[in-house]
DNA sequence: GTCGGTGCAAAAGCTTTGCAAACCG
DNA sequence: CGGTTTGCAAAGCTTTTGCACCGAC
């Protein structure tokens, strides 16, 4: 886990701005923690006494990902979740039914990436991917009138 | 591939309602192929003189998924598929940069699921999933300037 | 005839955009 | 000081909802 300090410095290297919201979004990330979405930063920002306008949280997070600071996870139904890519390589098993999100160790998908560059010439961006279906405990759970969302 | 007419009997012995809405959709997924979204379909029928409004789309869609005859998929940036349970299982790698979906065969996640039913209890509706990614052409012409979306 | 589906209109999320004012370096 | 970034407000898109009317069985 870094610290936003060496975030913060990392950026400056680069020759790029640091302003107030951009701090703080990246404090957000810090201290959250692991992925997270615009409300999850937002909301607890708010809680620092430190509001960033939502379009502000948005514009922040794409700079971090053009920056290749930040990855970008769409998670269907589940919403849009933003994460340090300092955290190990991982993916997410994201349960239909209950919305819960689980990780997943990067080594499960290491035979199908490679598949995947042989034979279709295709470049998996498999550092952040979402993987649906049910969790464990729903299945134990499951009863015939469950909808899938 | 199947008929209309087939999917509509099947759906009548379920005891489910036929109406001329529901027909229209089911045509045209039936005709329009492969996967589509609500705007395809409803512009398709536009086409064919049967306007069906958006909301009843998503109506009807969502019901047939109830009854397992399509499934949706989520492509982040690129939209939400719908796609006849009829055709034989395969995926879809999403290229992050045209927006290009190209059809991956089931068989190259044969191991991935086991291994996710073994190791994390967790079941994968692997049945039609979103791989993120650069495609093959995208990575020929590739600029170092060129954003991830 | 009854229950469920449809159509319309409107709302609800989430995300983006335009532009003047504020700010970083 | 000059070019960026922010804040605000408003728009855009996709998807959902409420409700009266209509239609399937």
């Amino acid at each position: 886990m870094q610290t936003k300090q060496e975030i913060v410095d990392h950026i400056k290297q680069l020759g790029e701005r640091i302003t107030m919201p951009r701090q703080a979004v990246i404090q957000g990330l810090c201290e959250l923690g692991g992925h997270q979405t615009t409300q999850n930063i937002q909301q607890y920002l708010d809680t620092q006494h430190i509001p960033i306008p939502e379009p502000t949280v948005y514009r922040v997070l794409q700079w971090l990902k053009e920056l290749a600071l930040v990855s970008q996870t769409d998670l269907g139904q589940s919403g849009t979740i933003y994460e340090l890519l300092s955290t190990p390589p991982h993916h997410h098993l994201v349960c239909l039914t209950c919305g819960h999100v689980q990780n997943l160790d990067d080594a499960a998908m290491v035979p199908l990436r490679a598949h995947l560059q042989e034979t279709y010439g295709f470049e998996p961006r498999i550092d952040h991917m979402a993987i649906f279906g049910l969790c464990q405990t729903c299945r134990e759970h499951m009863t015939p009138s469950t909808r899938t969302r």
